[in-house]
Parts: structure tokens; C-alpha cells; sequence
DNA sequence: AGGTGATCATCC
DNA sequence: GGATGATCACCT
């Protein structure tokens, strides 16, 4: 039996409530919750991200604090493979395309984003069902010097192409450990940015994701340490 | 339209 | 196979 409309009043205690279900399938922790489950994620990307969201109690819906607002923690679940490494990149925040001026790192929305995150590995291929993929031992994060240094340098230079107009030059493999790429509806989806002459132009939405190898290694190395 | 939650699916 | 560019649902 598990406490439904649970609140974390601390860190502890939030890491508690996710270290409770590591090991459960998805299928399991919905069925707890009175939830159903989808059989593919197609049509319900974001699925897994909302049932931990409602287990754990985070705020739900479109906000600019994090999700746990009074913890100052954002919560990420992550697919991982048998091997623990992800199967895909992390969504960090949308990109502002538009009134850069003197917009610098510490202000900037990946900066604030990235200051602490519950990581949820969520163990399951394609092939497996949704409600068979198990849930793995939750990470607190805080990034390290070192990978603050790499996520600093990554945004501002590719801050500093959109500055320059040269946002529709910038591909997904520009940076180390931050990428820029398409985050709408789809590719019609038009929204105001710099063009290369420093004019006006309609452009698609872009967002900053953090790549594989970023997440691999900050998994592993808490969980080699752990 | 723009934000939240992300994964899909094609191309390399 | 894996990453890039595209996409899906829901909310405000």
C-alpha cells in the first residue's frame, strides 16, 4: 500500500519515497496509483515522466520553478538500457531565441535547471512493454565543477551563434555535452529569432538536451561509488 | 504560441 | 545501431 498525494517536505524524505519503488515495474507503480497504462509511449511520450511526477508528489504543469519548488529540485526519469546507459538525450529547457542582450550563463534557464535533479533510471528497451520496464535506484545530482565548466562553455557558445544570427547553422552535434535542437509540435511550428544579418526572421523552436555520453558517465559514476 | 513531460523514426 | 531532426499530448 502506498500513500497517494504524498508531498516531500525534504530531500531525505523525497529520496526515500523514490528509493521505495526501485525495482517495481512501471506497470506496478500505476496499478498502485490508479493508473493506466499505455501500450506503447507513441502517442504518451511523456507518460513515465507524469506517473513519477504523481508518485512523488511534484507540482504539475507548466511552471518556471522546479518541480519540487520548496527543494529546489527538478525531477528527470531517464530510460536507460540493461547496461545502465541512456537511450536517449535529456530534455534541459527551451532556448530563447530573441532579446539576448547581456543574457549571461549564471541567469540562463539550463544554469538554473541543472542545480539539482532526481534522477529516475527507468530500465526498459523499446521492445519492452511499458508496464514491464522497472524502476531503478533514483540519483540526486548536483553537477561538479568539472561538469559545470563543460555545460558553461557549451552555452555560451552556442548562445553566441543564436546571438549572431546563426541559429538555423547550429546542429545537434555542436557541443561536448549540450545540444541544441528542434522542441515543438513539429517542424512548421514558427517562432521569432536573429537572422544572419541580425534581422527579424520566423524560426523553429529550439531547446537545450543533454547528450548521452553527459548522463552515462554522471550515472555511473554514483552508482560505481554507491 | 510557448511551456511542461519526453520518445519516435529516419538517416547515417 | 545510434544520433539527429521531428514529433506527440497536455496545459495555460
Amino acid at each position: 500500500m502506498i500513500e497517494l498525494n504524498f508531498t516531500p517536505d525534504s530531500e531525505p524524505q523525497l529520496l526515500d519515497r523514490a528509493e521505495a519503488v526501485a525495482g517495481w515495474t512501471l506497470g506496478e507503480l500505476a496499478d498502485a496509483l490508479g493508473i493506466a497504462v499505455p501500450d506503447n509511449l507513441l502517442r504518451h511520450k511523456g507518460w513515465s515522466g507524469q506517473l513519477l511526477e504523481r508518485y512523488l508528489g511534484a507540482s504539475a504543469g507548466s511552471k518556471p520553478h522546479p518541480d519540487f519548488e520548496q527543494l529546489g529540485i527538478e525531477l528527470k526519469t531517464i530510460p536507460v538500457d540493461l547496461q545502465g546507459k541512456p537511450l536517449e538525450t535529456t530534455f534541459v529547457s527551451v532556448c530563447p531565441l530573441t532579446n539576448l542582450g547581456g543574457l549571461r550563463w549564471e541567469e540562463s534557464p539550463v544554469c538554473h535547471k541543472l542545480r539539482a535533479i532526481l534522477w529516475i533510471p527507468i530500465l526498459g528497451e523499446r521492445q519492452i512493454p511499458v508496464a514491464q520496464r522497472t524502476l531503478g535506484m533514483p540519483l540526486l545530482w548536483r553537477p561538479s565543477p568539472q561538469e559545470w565548466q563543460a555545460l558553461q562553455q557549451d552555452w555560451e557558445e552556442i548562445m553566441e551563434r543564436v546571438a549572431l544570427g546563426e541559429v538555423e547553422s547550429i546542429t545537434a552535434r555542436h557541443g561536448e555535452v549540450l545540444q541544441l535542437r528542434p522542441k515543438a509540435a513539429n517542424s512548421r511550428v514558427l517562432t521569432d529569432g536573429i537572422g544572419p544579418d541580425g534581422s527579424p526572421i520566423q524560426t523553429l523552436p529550439r531547446g537545450f538536451y543533454l547528450k548521452i555520453p553527459f548522463t552515462h558517465a554522471l550515472l555511473q559514476r554514483h552508482f560505481h561509488n554507491n
